[in-house]
DNA sequence: ACTACTCGGACAGATCCTGTCCGAGTCAAG
DNA sequence: CTTGACTCGGACAGGATCTGTCCGAGTAGT
């Protein structure tokens, strides 16, 4: 998996306690990571709908709807591409006792093993949303945790 | 994941249906794949402990046990690895707002969610074993299958 | 003892991920 | 209205991993 995926989990857990957008830079700043990678994750949740850019002036990135209606799954996705991981050859139709593709209606037995562990994967990520993240930061590290973050991101650069 | 591991469980159902040790060449004629490359992953299975190799005459590859005690799972870390797609980088710990790293006992929801995720597919993928896909094999392209697998490994190269 | 066949690890090429850069567009201020 | 500075967006290199190939070490049979 994309180690990008990571980076923007966390950044949608910072969107979380932010109102005004949030530019990518500030946000690198915050984890600090490369800004001018972490500009590309932020690009792809854009595309995929999951935040909105706002250009110019005191723009940045924000959430489009609700954390609780954003799952783990959403960015993973987003990031790494809905494709799943096994893509089956079909080596079955290959080869000197290769099966006739009119038997082939079905995707063979490995393929089907590797959707049904594919399919458990993704109802995981599924079950999970963007808020659950918050409240277990919000359990871990003390519930005045988003209000630092807050107060961070509206306060003007280089403070630390 | 690893394209190879498609051809590593397809070879390992196919050595459910051999007594005597195959080739690699065999297997990659078999498959219509790279003999070369088909080396490699069976290296890794035999690294792993799924296979023995037999070298010198009349030799090749042959499973160490009985399909029903190999899993997909066990073939799919061979080739692939044990370890999990996510790795957390922790960068909780970094950047202006890092939280300390005593405070880090445990790991971070993102990370938690993604485990959860990750044993759900190990766990699908170590529910199947390969002797549950010869079954599968046999229902679908009916009981010869691997009786024609079986005489065409007995046969001599270059019949098809 | 020889030969032929096998595996095993060392060696290039290709693809994808990682990281960086600069231009187009936009909002705020003067 | 003009200016300016700040933002995103996509196009451009570098590196690592996966893919594919090759030849040598070892072994069983002749």
């Amino acid at each position: 998996m994309s180690g990008g995926v990571e980076w923007a989990l966390h950044c949608c857990v910072v969107l979380t306690a932010a109102e005004s957008p949030v530019p990518a830079a500030r946000l690198a700043e915050l984890h600090d990571v490369s800004g001018s990678y972490l500009a590309k994750q932020l690009q792809s949740l854009s595309r995929a709908g999951l935040v909105r850019s706002v250009q110019g002036h005191s723009g940045g990135y924000a959430l489009t709807r609700a954390p609780e209606l954003i799952t783990v799954l959403d960015v993973v996705e987003a990031v790494d591409g809905a494709r799943p991981a096994f893509v089956c050859t079909e080596i079955r139709q290959r080869g000197p006792l290769a099966t006739l593709p009119e038997a082939c209606t079905t995707p063979c037995a490995i393929s089907r093993a590797m959707t049904v562990a594919d399919s458990a994967w993704r109802a995981a990520l599924r079950a999970v949303t963007i808020a659950d993240l918050a409240r277990d930061v919000t359990a871990d590290y003390g519930p005045d945790t988003f209000a630092g973050i807050r107060g961070w991101l509206a306060a003007p650069s280089g403070d630390d």
